[in-house]
DNA sequence: ACCTGAACACCGTTCAAGT
DNA sequence: ACCTGAACACCGTTCAAGT
């Protein structure tokens, strides 16, 4: 068979399968080797396409937080703004939980972080904070919304009841988190925002 | 020489030296052969002692979080509760901060972190809240406690003041964030902190 | 009881070679 | 221009064997 007149891989090819195959098997259930083989190739062809692993991870991760929406602020409240900025972040980053904890790495490297902290930035000197206060605050915001991405809470608990009933008393329902992990996510994270928002 | 009478390795010993690669190298960097090497032992050794690598980064997580102080309850306010419990669980990650990926990574199975959740829970109960309410302030408290220790903001500005002057307007002073990120992540920690437990 | 050598099934990455 | 085979220097883990 004469090779095709289509090249087999192309830039926007690549993330998209490293994508799925990281929300299926894990980020570190993606391998070269794997995301060669599913896009029909062999990894060394990879790399006449992404300079190494980590670049391809941050051409990812760029075309996730290019989805995060800060066109909030337009409102010229503040507080508003920054409740829908941190929703639309949280929302681009729950579709595609397991690349989190790369995301939460070195985000103030990556274009499409900047172009938002900017904005973000800009809207709260504009409301008279200052310089030193918008950071911190802009910093506070990003807490909520990685460590609200991370699950470090909710996710993970056991259905086992016997693993915290008669240990834990405080924790004797805890067996039942999983079913309601989602929801429960979502109002705890709503329910940070409004309390860090409320409380500035 | 013949073998000395007390063994070359300990648990206590493995969990040292592992957290000591980990914070030098990072969590990467950390590998069963570099570990075993360090220990004046090879790799298969390791296996006497732990599981796997997991197990072994499961035990050093522990030893972490047991350094977690959640005494601050006693005092019967609340709201300083929380906050000396935040400020004690951000101190014991910010020590090990390569190790802090991991340690987000479903504490809800960790003894060390039930104990201390349990703590949490039955003191905002005692205080009136709900046992829903309980969950979910706990879980915003974990949020900005996870978000602060993964340093998402204030590291990882490059000291290359044209890398954000001209592009990012309200960034222009970034390049300076390296040399007082240390400060600066501790005030936006405190000022989150303050502003959560304020509008709750 | 404790440690080792050798092996297995993987990695990321490079580079000369093929078409 | 694009892909491949083979190799290099690594991984985590197992297990029969040594002392």
């Amino acid at each position: 068979m004469p090779r095709p007149s289509t090249p087999l891989l192309s830039p926007t090819r690549i993330r998209e399968v490293a994508l799925a195959i990281i929300d299926r098997d894990g980020l570190d259930g993606l391998s070269m080797r794997k995301l060669a083989a599913e896009l029909g190739v062999r990894a060394a062809s990879l790399y006449g396409h992404v300079a190494t692993k980590e670049d391809l991870l941050h051409q990812v991760a760029t075309s996730i937080l290019e989805k995060v929406d800060v066109s909030g602020f337009a409102s010229g409240d503040w507080r508003q703004g920054l409740v829908e900025c941190a929703r639309s972040y949280r929302a681009a980053l729950a579709s595609h939980p397991n690349i989190v904890p790369f995301l939460a790495y070195g985000p103030a490297r990556r274009e499409a972080s900047l172009e938002r902290l900017d904005v973000l930035h800009g809207a709260l000197v504009a409301a008279g904070w200052s310089r030193r206060e918008a950071t911190m605050i802009a910093a506070g915001l990003m807490y909520i919304v990685f460590g609200a991405a991370l699950s470090t809470f909710t996710s993970g608990f056991s259905t086992d009841p016997t693993v915290y009933s008669g240990r834990y008393p405080h924790l004797d329902r805890a067996h039942l988190l999983p079913s309601v992990a989602e929801e429960l996510d979502r109002d705890s994270f709503e329910l940070a925002l409004a309390a860090y928002v409320r409380g500035l």
